[in-house]
DNA sequence: TCTATGTAGATGCATGTGCATTTATCGTCA
DNA sequence: TGACGATAAATGCACATGCATCTACATAGA
């Protein structure tokens, strides 16, 4: 019985690849921001989120779920928002434990300039480089390295 | 004339993706080591260059250029990976302002038994969900991402 | 009802990162 | 040679992150 465990060498230049593209391209897109004088990218995707869920709002541990952040990472990321005046937090009727996030009008107004900053970094790293069959493609290939994978 | 400068739905689509599925999979990466008792990815990209590099060794710069570590982040690592006794700084004949960093011994070991924890986790989380063939797709796809465009 | 266990979120402390600046040396050109 | 700008690397300081723990409230079970 021989030892399979080892990858590869077309999983080692995969994940080598993505591993370097990806921070290559965070990197393209926070210095976008920041030369734009504007928050950095986790800001983002939490006032997206925000934005998405509307009036409602959303519940810390629902970001959590949403996107990658750790819960301590949250609490002290909602606090700078809240500092900022980008987003409010409410006390929770049925959960004293609890709060809801939602997003100011201040703050939907820096998720848009963000949005003009951020989306042309996308539109030129990424939208000019390859065709729409390739990006479709490229996101089929990445859904199923997601945990769970994805369906389409 | 039209604004031109969003992206598409499917950059934007395949972006999300790749942003994130890359945080995912260094996590996943990251936690593994952890369990392992081992030190971090970071320090495994520094000693697999240094590695390759063999006896020679490379000067700080030379490991800017090759990772995509910031010159302070750098010297930085460099001076843990010191205190642990992974990596020797010369001095170099023709420069006095640099140093030479070779990786030590105990940096060998230490990065085979990262190796054995780093190269299991790449082969789980990428080279069994993929095939060889969408493995080459998909580097090819991110190749054409990278700044520059790979050739191959 | 009282107690134990679980979950939401915040926080103290150590460590890591980013930015700007500093120190030391190099190379060039008057 | 001496002055000056460029390059190699380190570092002070502010801020962010990771880890463990803590507080507060909720839920379940005796």
């Amino acid at each position: 019985m021989t030892e399979r465990a080892m990858p590869s060498p077309e999983a080692i230049k995969a994940w080598a690849r993505l591993m370097r593209v990806s921070r290559q391209l965070v990197e393209s897109a926070e210095d976008a921001l920041k030369q734009g004088g504007l928050p950095p990218l986790a800001w983002y995707d939490v006032l997206h989120e925000l934005a998405e869920a509307g009036e409602g709002g959303l519940r810390p541990f629902q970001l959590i779920e949403r996107t990658l952040f750790a819960q301590y990472n949250i609490s002290r990321l909602l606090a700078r928002l809240e500092a900022d005046g980008l987003v409010e937090k409410l006390p929770v009727a049925d959960d004293g434990r609890g709060q809801t996030i939602r997003i100011s009008a201040k703050g939907r107004e820096t998720r848009r300039r963000m949005w003009a900053v951020y989306g042309r970094s996308i539109a030129e790293l990424v939208g000019a480089r390859l065709s729409p069959d390739e990006l479709n493609a490229l996101s089929a290939l990445l859904g199923r390295l997601r945990h769970p994978p994805a369906e389409d």
